[in-house]
DNA sequence: ATGACGACTGGAAGTCGA
């Protein structure tokens, strides 16, 4: 089975590439983050054209996420229990939608950005990622056999080598002790980050920003990860950061993660 | 070329991203 994460930065202004990329990509499962539309402007009929089953979390011109699947889709969560809100009143808004696609429980994931280390955002950042890792612990408690993957985009880079200067980011989110410790307690909850271990070359980014030729000068930051269950882990034969899909007309910021499962 | 930010809403300029 393969299946990938991408932050599309728009499915209306980028569904001829994400239908592209599902055709020569052949993945079985995709789940997106940042749709940036409501569930009834999401382009669902040309990917259930091609077999997939598609189901959205998506409000207005913000956030948004997605899974498609043509190997089953069911037990759709949208939000996990618990997820933090936002604002006054509370929303609690989309960036988690669940599902499970042919025997895989798959979590399309999309962090808050934190935006400043004194705004707001930001402590609600490091609580969404704590309450989250509450459920994920639980998840594989209940049942250590569980074959889970959190995937997306988790606006964290782990490592100093995920970025491409550690000096540019001084004061910044990303790569604040804070963040890393909320993204290590995943691990410490018994969940494997497994695109590292099959993709340990430092500076190897899944994000650039479109200003300042981020791109052509390959500075980026490896932001889009996968957590998975052990049982998931060791399945994984091989994972792949699609750096081609951010060439061309219109790429999105992100490039897609794919994943090989064994069957 | 991988080249100097882009998508959204509203209908201009502001918000958001990271």
């Amino acid at each position: 089975m393969r299946l990938a994460t991408w932050n599309i930065n728009s499915i209306r202004a980028r569904l001829d590439r994400a239908l592209a990329f599902v055709e020569r990509s052949g993945v079985d499962v995709l789940a997106l983050q940042e749709t940036k539309c409501k569930d009834d402007q999401f382009p669902r009929e040309p990917f259930e054209q091609l077999g997939y089953e598609v189901v959205t979390s998506g409000f207005s011109q913000w956030n948004g996420v997605a899974i498609l699947s043509r190997v089953g889709l069911a037990d759709v969560e949208v939000g996990f229990p618990g997820q933090p809100t936002f604002g006054d009143p509370g929303v609690v808004e989309a960036r988690a939608l669940g599902a499970t696609c042919g025997g895989v429980r798959v979590w399309s994931l999309y962090v808050p950005n934190g935006r400043d280390l004194a705004d707001p955002h930001y402590a609600y950042k490091l609580d969404w990622l704590a309450r989250l890792r509450d459920q994920a612990g639980q998840w594989l408690a209940d049942d250590p056999g569980l074959q889970a993957a959190l995937v997306g985009d988790w606006n964290i880079a782990p490592l100093d080598t995920d970025v491409w200067d550690l000096e540019f980011f001084a004061g910044k989110t990303h790569v604040t002790p804070a963040e890393r410790e909320a993204f290590r307690a995943f691990a410490e909850a018994g969940w494997t980050e497994v695109s590292r271990e099959h993709v340990p070359a430092e500076h190897t980014y899944t994000y650039w920003d479109y200003q300042q030729l981020r791109f052509p000068k390959n500075q980026g930051m490896r932001i889009d990860l996968t957590y998975a269950t052990p049982a998931l882990a060791a399945r994984v034969t091989g994972v792949s950061i699609e750096r081609v899909e951010r060439k061309g007309k219109t790429p999105s910021d992100h490039v897609p993660v794919v994943l090989d499962l064994a069957d």
